[in-house]
DNA sequence: CCGGCGGAGGTTGCATGCAATCTCTTGACT
DNA sequence: AGTCAAGAGATTGCATGCAACCTCCGCCGG
């Protein structure tokens, strides 16, 4: 991420306010933060080192984005992620990542070469003998943030970064098999020969498939470990607090 | 506008700063202020009433959803509009609200009175001797709000809401042509019926046929009239002819 | 024992003050 | 005349103080 949203719109203030909003954001997503937990301005104003001001903004910023839940005179709690949430973001996806990797083949403007050496990184990664799971995820977000950005449609990627992020996928190469995770790895292979091949419908054919398979891992995942696993909680102390029913949803 | 957001990831913050936010995206949506137009914290807070602070967060969330444009340390300034974010927004618009439409016909959950009613409205301030323009919007607006929030999908709401905003499409009707504006009704009419079979098919291709014959519509505008019109410069003249230039504008 | 009530503690909401940064003007120098 | 530089003015960035509000606990009355 660099430090100007892609568009160029700029919603980056400040050094501190910047800073407190990288922190929170990197909290939350990497599930240091579990769902329902309370974030209290004066807290994190002197852990990040700065005042209570720029603080507020971040979280402004992280309520606008649906990564906290608001509520006027009461504070800011992280969101918690229901299976509906996770339902509502991947059918979002599964329509936005496809129609980008469409777009995506028919400007060319994909950097090939970049995306080919992603994968054999990535392949590299996951096919060690102690795979290196966070090296695959960041690699694999690079990835389709590369597509994204080549399909010229810069509020495409924004929309996807700031509003259809969930905790739960800093952690998604944990959750798939074997056999899953090769999958993914073919997934991305062919996407770069359609691209190569400037295929829209091909691009967009398989990138739909990538999206609906990993949606797949989710759901099942999230449907014999619950919610509490998904938010992070499970991953944190020992004793938290009460897990403010977070309620499995039934499915969209 | 509910003082919640419809998801109610609840991103109203207090009176103030809510009240500071909904004012100025209202003087930018209508038009009130022109693109690239300087913002200055002063000068607001002192005209809205309240200090700065409430006022620097409603620029931010503003900032965030894309309608100003930030610049550390020297301000912020109304977003210009180009042929480009035209196109980038419906190329969206036309992908995310059919999508909508089809759920909201599989679900069954949306208020077919209702959207009869705001119909039969439509037609009738469009059809006056002197079309009431601005109630055709209102309508328009609340009819698509219906719609997407039947599809029970509340981020999908929220997306088109808080990121696919352009303050055109305030002044969408004035642009139509008569035979457009009536095309424009029976669709409507046409999705109301698609609703009521619960034909998912159905549904998704009138809306994106919906979409498409309005981006249609501003792209010719757009072209002729050029960007300045757009951002509402050209819009300050106390008499505003609704230009009613007979286009026919070329189906979908 | 249960329900309503009031005060204390804690947290957010907003206003204000000051420092840092940017811009624009003025002036001197080449 | 053109270019560069320095200073004044203006604007944002951030810290802090205080008031408003919410929550929770203990107390009283039924």
């Amino acid at each position: 991420m660099g430090n100007v949203s892609p568009r160029g719109h700029a919603s980056d203030a400040g050094q501190a306010a910047e800073h407190a909003y990288r922190c929170i954001r990197e909290q939350i997503l990497s599930g240091e933060r579990s769902g329902g937990e309370w974030l209290r301005e004066d807290g994190l104003a002197e852990s990040i080192g700065v005042s209570r001001t720029p603080v507020r903004e971040a979280l402004r910023h992280l309520a606008a984005e649906g990564l906290v839940l608001y509520q006027r005179n009461r504070g800011v709690q992280v969101q918690t992620w229901t299976m509906s949430d996770l339902n509502e973001i991947y059918g979002l996806r599964s329509l936005l990542e496809p129609y980008g990797c469409r777009l995506a083949a028919t400007t060319g403007r994909a950097d090939l070469e970049a995306l080919s050496a992603m994968n054999s990184d990535m392949e590299h990664a996951a096919n060690a003998t102690q795979p290196d799971l966070d090296r695959v995820t960041e690699l694999n977000n690079d990835f389709h943030r590369l597509i994204i950005d080549a399909s010229g449609n810069a509020r495409l990627g924004d929309l996807v970064t700031s509003n259809l992020q969930v905790p739960l996928v800093r952690h998604t190469f944990s959750r798939y098999s074997r056999s899953s995770l090769q999958r993914s790895m073919a997934h991305h292979r062919e996407l770069v020969d359609a691209l190569r091949a400037e295929d829209p419908d091909w691009a967009e054919s398989v990138m739909r498939s990538h999206v609906h398979a990993a949606w797949s891992v989710m759901r099942r995942y999230f449907d014999k470990s619950g919610p509490e696993a998904a938010t992070g909680q499970s991953l944190e102390s020992p004793n938290q607090p009460p897990p403010e029913e977070a309620a499995a949803v039934p499915g969209s």
